[in-house]
DNA sequence: CTGCCTTGTGGCAGTGACTGCCTATACTTG
DNA sequence: CAAGTATAGGCAGTCACTGCCACAAGGCAG
């Protein structure tokens, strides 16, 4: 990788990490772009150019940045809740502590305060729509496809918020295992307890 | 209801109309609330005061103003799908040409700009989430609850996304209650084609 | 009907997110 | 090491959104 990437790279690193601090020091709304830029000594203008908009310094995820695994498709047509619960498992597994701890930042950020949460969303909705777009075709039925991404972003996106109001107690995979055995089975009519 | 309040609804509807011609005809974000404000006849301080945000000009629904049916808590524990659906196609019946009309607008704008899907999302997860905490804790499952919900809105979100991109051909409860079907029986493995 | 009172409206000034444009600087390549 | 090229910084401008205060319009006694 170039000596330019690798630069960026570690900027908006410190970046985002002089964001967050603030960010849960005066609240969001409160920081304004000019003190997170000053605090990272680079210039509001870069911090523009680098993640787009101030609530983007949250959502941003380094590991957003690789494509989606061609192996994905093989699994997809088959059984897309094993596939997803096996990427999800190895994601998970893969973190350490440190990236974990960064997440947990993110997500608390990102479920106290409504602006991050509507960007997070959109967000979420067109990285998996695009998963879904180089997926869905082979499975010949469009609106399935597209009815399950969004009903699966929204799952987890449920998940993870449980986990953050749990006060991140358990692994975070635990809520997403069990929100896509949830959409597995559907929601069909339950016993009353 | 009060004069005021009939004023008031009336100017929001002129607003409305003002901004949705405006958006559709130069596209939202190259108009400026000072804009629709003098098309509609009321100064910018106002539209803010009745909307809160340029995106609510789009999102606002009348229809949201009405609490939802307590009806709703009975049904929700043994077949929350089924409630849905019903309410669902309750909902569309109950509407005359104008207001599918109106919603079709609505629609095309919120998925064709990103700024007005994303504030859409959280207004859609939020009121969802609010109707969750009303039925939830009969449910004695919270986390399923919100996973159900989440998942719930993805789906409908999902839906409507495709009654717009195909061009709003079919009758939109068909998308709905299609979604609703997925959800229901889930999205375990599928046999390949 | 009329004058008071409450509530809602308009205008003003200010903050801050975001963008286009130009210059300066740091990396890259021959 | 010099020429070329991508990239950071600075500047000025637009526009969404907000608090504040003066004013006008419904609502309500008398």
């Amino acid at each position: 990788m170039d000596l330019k990437h690798r630069k960026k790279l570690a900027a908006m690193h410190r970046i985002q990490e002089a964001a967050l601090d603030l960010f849960e020091e005066q609240g969001f709304d409160a920081v304004a772009i000019e003190a997170v830029a000053a605090a990272a000594e680079v210039s509001p203008r870069t911090v523009y150019r680098y993640f787009g908009t101030k609530e983007m310094l949250v959502i941003w995820d380094e590991a957003d940045e690789f494509p989606v695994s061609p192996l994905a498709a093989e699994f997809a047509v088959a059984d897309p809740i094993g596939m997803l619960r096996g990427t999800f498992r190895a994601a998970f597994a893969a973190m350490d502590e440190a990236q974990l701890r960064l997440i947990r930042r993110r997500v608390a950020l990102i479920y106290r305060t409504p602006a991050i949460e509507a960007a997070y969303l959109l967000h979420s909705y067109e990285k998996s729509r695009a998963i879904a777009a180089a997926v869905g075709p082979a499975s010949g039925d469009a609106f399935g496809t597209e009815v399950f991404v969004h009903a699966f972003v929204g799952a987890v996106v449920g998940a993870m918020r449980h986990w953050c109001h749990s006060g991140f107690a358990t692994p975070p995979f635990t809520f997403v295992d069990q929100a896509l055995t949830l959409l597995e089975h559907g929601f069909g009519k339950r016993a009353a307890p």
